[in-house]
DNA sequence: TCGCAGATTGCCT
DNA sequence: GGCAATCTGCGAA
């Protein structure tokens, strides 16, 4: 890759694949203030990714790649990168996106939380709340606010104009917990946020 | 302010 | 048939 000094930067490049071939925990650290970008016809939505879990596949049960491969989560089992977004609870969309290292098999990282920037009156309009801190504080919250569904599945987050991600400040404090709603696995803490200090 | 239960659909066993 | 990587509203204190 030669990356010369380019004068104008028409469009921030999103993050190359590379960044997601790494360990799943790893990623999902990395990923900590990045920012979001979901475009829908001309209008942009953008935030600041504040919170995100590590789900890998064999030996971690909470996962949904823990036992086998299905029509479901097989995007798990794919190329690093592309978005995995699952159904649940007969309401909620959510977003993941798939990173792994070579040697594994599968694993994604849950998007939790963003912090709005960009569209917001968009999303107070899909999210039927003028809450701000309410709009995106949650991975069906988040889905909902940048209308992402399952249009979105298997999407190539590297070469995708719709929905991407771009570099963003490093953050200098990530906190580890435990993950949330789910029964097994709670002993392992890969839950990880940044402090937003709202 | 906190805690609990209902909503609601598709996937897995 | 049971339950899920959740959100919201309502009731009690």
């Amino acid at each position: 890759m030669n990356c010369k000094k380019s004068k104008i930067r028409i469009r921030m490049n999103a993050l190359p694949r590379k960044f997601y071939v790494n360990d799943t925990k790893q990623v999902a650290k990395d990923l900590l203030g990045k920012k979001l970008v979901r475009k829908i016809g001309g209008r942009i939505l953008s935030g600041v990714i504040v919170e995100t879990e590590a789900y890998k596949g064999r030996n971690d049960p909470a996962s949904h790649a823990a036992r086998k491969k299905t029509e479901r989560n097989k995007i798990m089992f794919g190329e690093a990168g592309h978005a995995y977004v699952y159904f649940t609870y007969g309401m909620h969309y959510c977003f993941n996106v798939v990173a792994k290292k070579e040697s594994d098999k599968s694993g994604a990282v849950l998007i939790r939380a963003i912090q709005p920037q960009q569209g917001i009156q968009l999303m107070i309009k899909n999210r039927k709340t003028d809450v701000i801190a309410n709009l995106t504080n949650g991975p069906g919250k988040l889905a909902q606010a940048m209308q992402i569904t399952l249009k979105q599945y298997n999407l190539d987050l590297t070469s995708s104009k719709s929905l991407f991600i771009l570099d963003g400040k490093k953050p200098t404090k990530i906190i580890a917990k435990p993950r949330v709603g789910i029964k097994e696995g709670t002993d392992k803490l890969w839950n990880f946020s940044i402090n937003n200090h709202l």
